[in-house]
DNA sequence: TCCAGGCTAGATCGATCCATCTAGTCATGA
DNA sequence: TCATGACTAGATGGATCGATCTAGCCTGGA
């Protein structure tokens, strides 16, 4: 194994047995749904010991479904910040999201959804602390949304309105594509989307 | 077996336990998903004896939920037909949907979602048979939605994109709210979507 | 050198899962 | 009246669930 006696900064730090962890997590809830995977399958998939589940997580599997929630919910937050960052506009950033979107679903062979989403439709009404775990991942993705409006001119009211409707949209086609196993409802409700944020820009544009 | 020399149109018709098992599936799983619901606990909720779910389903809880999953697939479809058949416009139609459902999470305290997100969300990936129960009752609301804005002078490519698009828009905001607790998402959702779609009907119009 | 504790490793527990099986009830029609 | 089969009823099996527990490894610091 690692037999570092590492001078490093990191020493006593998340090992990565941690990391792998919530990673599996996401993976494995992301396609499969909370309560339809197994702790035991889930460290398997994360090459882990089913005693440092236990370690990591004294509370178990709510306790790093939440963790996993909250990873995911930052990871794909700066993902599509970064969107905003290299276009133009608000309405090419939406595209690009939804185009991504489309080729993580392809290459898992539609596997591959939201898992904030498929742990809400699994617990959100048994399990209190995960719902608002998921409402905070959700919350983050708006805000990151909202921002991205918001710096093209978009009043507070009309960004959260919008970014409401385009996170809905998106996380809906996914639903259909997984569904359908084809890319064709979420391209096909990319244009569509596209052309009511390029519309709201246009109306920022005009009033701002 | 067809041994029917009825004197009764019912006599060999489905004994209501049989209708009352399909109807608490749809109700369990989609408020805790598929494999967050026990058997057990659902032949409980439909008051039926736990032999008489293998006696109606002799494969089980897969047969049974895709059986749900039809039903639940027509019984909404129904409903958004009448939508729009007691409506002007297509805009109309929709918003009226949205509002719907809406008053469907409130009054469940946002405990009852769509079950075909949640069967898909919770095993597309594993039984394809089930994939493909969920892929037809997403293609029969779709086709309730085309069949609706073609009666309006849209033609085919335009009212299926749409058709994707209002679908999307409804499944995804019927998460956030559910995550959320709160109408909200689906309520910001729909202005946005009718506008979308008066517009779209605006163009049929010059164009038909 | 030796200790403390972060971490690994897996045996094991009781609960619950879905499915099967047998036995019994009841209505129907010959 | 009696046989048939649809349906009810629940005990039971075998697997798997999440969680707990003990034992031991390994490393960094005393």
């Amino acid at each position: 194994m690692g037999a570092n006696h590492l001078t490093h900064p990191f020493a006593m730090n998340p090992s990565d047995t941690r990391l792998r962890l919530v990673r599996a997590a996401e993976q494995l809830f992301r396609t499969q749904g909370y309560s339809g995977t197994g702790l035991k399958e889930l460290t398997v998939a994360a090459h882990a010991p089913w005693g440092s589940l236990y370690h990591f997580f004294p509370d178990g599997k709510a306790e790093l479904a939440a963790e996993a929630t909250r990873w995911a919910g930052e990871f794909y937050g700066q993902g599509w910040r970064r969107a905003f960052a290299q276009t133009k506009s608000p309405g090419e950033a939406i595209e690009s999201i939804f185009l991504a979107e489309a080729r993580i679903l392809e290459g898992s062979d539609y596997r591959n959804g939201c898992p904030v989403a498929a742990m809400t439709l699994d617990i959100a009404s048994t399990d209190e602390r995960l719902r608002q775990a998921c409402a905070g991942a959700f919350r983050g993705w708006l805000d990151s949304l909202v921002e991205g409006f918001a710096a093209h001119g978009a009043d507070a009211d009309a960004a959260e309105a919008l970014a409401n409707f385009v996170l809905a949209a998106i996380e809906g086609a996914i639903v259909l594509s997984r569904a359908a196993k084809s890319p064709a409802p979420l391209l096909a409700c990319t244009p569509l989307v596209r052309a009511a944020v390029d519309q709201a820009a246009e109306e920022w544009w005009k009033t701002g």
